[in-house]
RNA sequence: GCACAGGUGGGUGAGUGGUUAAAGCCAACAGACUGUAAAUCUGUCCCUCCUAGCGAGGUACGAAGGUUCGAAUCCUUCCCUGUGCACCA
């Protein structure tokens, strides 16, 4: 028999981050009964089959997920490789092409690769919601659909607001809150983690464990991390996001280009430091006890240890300061070879810097490397130039530059 | 299928015959300022060339044609997107 800590000890540490817990007093009840019995609780999560590229965003949630794992609870990676067929209602209806048996597994095979840099894969249950719907015939839906009324369906925001404006709502999209609502009945479900904007299926899965005579889950919600510009949240399409497998300078880099403001939003949610410790971090940054660069180098750091090594995370950490605060070179710097015919001046006597630049990487057309030259935005061994042709002969090595980009370049003949 | 509304530069979104490479906004990039930033200010933001200039040329407003001295703007056909109609008759 398993042994939890005492109870108000596990709830303050789940509480932590999370933006809503539906409802405290069943989670508590069902702490209790758990720690009485030596019963984990069966914890719940689920995701997208679609080929899976985690950033810190996600991590937000699994975070969590290792907390109930921390405490001894049960936590099931359920990923919804039926559900995924059907589309989350975007309103887009972006219907998506089912995926291929091989396809799934080898997402799921990605999946794992990625969870378990934050997961226990000892602890974890992996599972797939087509275990059980691939065997659901059409009565078996139709007696699903049953269990939720419109009425109630509309109430979600989206599909409400959709109603309202007399716009399209797929049959197929009222389906999905109730199938996912349906795995909870299907797992038996305890407790259910989803961001805050899964609310609404989340709550689904509350009544359709009712309605199939089980005890409703405990919902708890994460908040939506904010993605390098503070604003929207952290996405891969809005090119705002720090991906998991990113190299550690480059995480690192990434993390120090967040505003001071979003530091500690960061911190709370994505490190393991206790709220109040948080919270007095913030105070002396705001008393000037502490400098507000120093913090953030410290999240930086702790970030990039979580995914690297704390090694790494040092290394990042000298090579980052190095590269921007003493405008020094950074230790790597990317070598490469041009040919001096290819970049050479019309009369072959010196190189057109555009043209460099292009051939470099550094632009990508010479108009635009053109434009760059005139707004002093390159320099060539540290010294700005902004003109056109620089006199440079084949076999010169040089360090080129453009804004923070940098690279060695040797014009070979 | 029929009807209506639309398709403009990375994204939004103006522009309805002529200072239009195409407003504004956002994003992006660069410069200044800083503590890496953020905020702010400035500049740039289709391509090519050079004599590098408020330079020259070429492309561009779903596609193809047409009208016109001149079209993103008008006409024709086509493609695509959205919405509505469809039963009871």
């Amino acid at each position: 028999m398993a042994t939890f800590p005492p109870v108000d000890e596990q709830l303050a540490y789940i509480k932590k981050g999370a933006a809503e817990i539906v409802k405290e007093s069943e989670l508590r009840s069902k702490l209790e009964r758990s720690l009485k019995s030596g019963k984990p609780l069966r914890v719940k999560a689920g995701f997208d089959p679609t080929a899976p590229d985690l950033h810190l965003g996600h991590t937000v949630l699994l975070r969590k997920l290792k907390h109930f794992q921390d405490l001894g609870h049960t936590v099931i990676f359920l990923i919804g490789d039926f559900t995924g067929m059907i589309g989350d209602p975007t309103g887009r209806s972006a219907t998506r092409p089912p995926l291929s048996r091989e396809q799934i597994a080898e997402n799921a095979e990605t999946y794992k690769a990625q969870v378990f840099k934050i997961l226990d894969a000892q602890k974890t249950v992996v599972d797939f919601n087509s275990r059980w719907f691939s065997k659901f015939t059409a009565e078996d839906f139709i007696r699903l659909a049953a269990k939720y009324t419109i009425s109630k369906m509309l109430e979600r925001e989206d599909f409400h607001k959709r109603f309202q404006e007399e716009k399209p709502i797929a049959m197929h999209e009222l389906l999905y809150p109730l199938a996912q609502g349906y795995d909870s009945v299907a797992l038996e479900a305890d407790v259910e983690l989803g961001g805050t904007d899964q609310r609404f299926n989340l709550l689904v899965g509350r009544e359709m464990q009712r309605g199939y005579g089980q005890e409703s889950q405990v919902v708890l919600t994460m908040p939506i991390l904010e993605g390098l510009d503070g604003v929207n949240k952290m996405s891969k399409s809005l090119g705002n996001a720090i991906g998991i497998h990113e190299a550690p300078l480059e995480m690192y880099g990434k993390v120090m280009s967040i505003s001071d403001e979003m530091m500690w939003r960061y911190y709370e949610l994505l490190t393991d430091m206790p709220s109040e410790q948080i919270a007095k971090l913030k105070d002396n940054a705001a008393s000037g006890k502490a400098h507000p660069m120093a913090l953030k180098k410290e999240l930086a750091r702790t970030v990039v240890a979580d995914f690297h090594s704390s090694d790494a995370a040092a290394k990042a950490g000298e090579d980052w300061a190095n590269q921007f605060q003493k405008d020094g070179l950074p230790e790597h710097i990317e070598e490469i070879s041009v040919a001096f015919s290819e970049v050479a001046g019309r009369d072959g006597t010196g190189v057109r810097l555009a043209k460099l630049l292009v051939q470099t990487g550094f632009a990508s057309s010479t108009s635009e490397a053109d434009r760059k030259v005139k707004e002093g935005a390159v320099s060539v061994d540290g010294a700005k130039t902004s003109s056109p042709i620089v006199p440079l002969q084949a076999g010169k090595t040089m360090t080129l530059r453009l804004g923070r980009k940098l690279k060695r370049v040797t014009l070979i003949t």
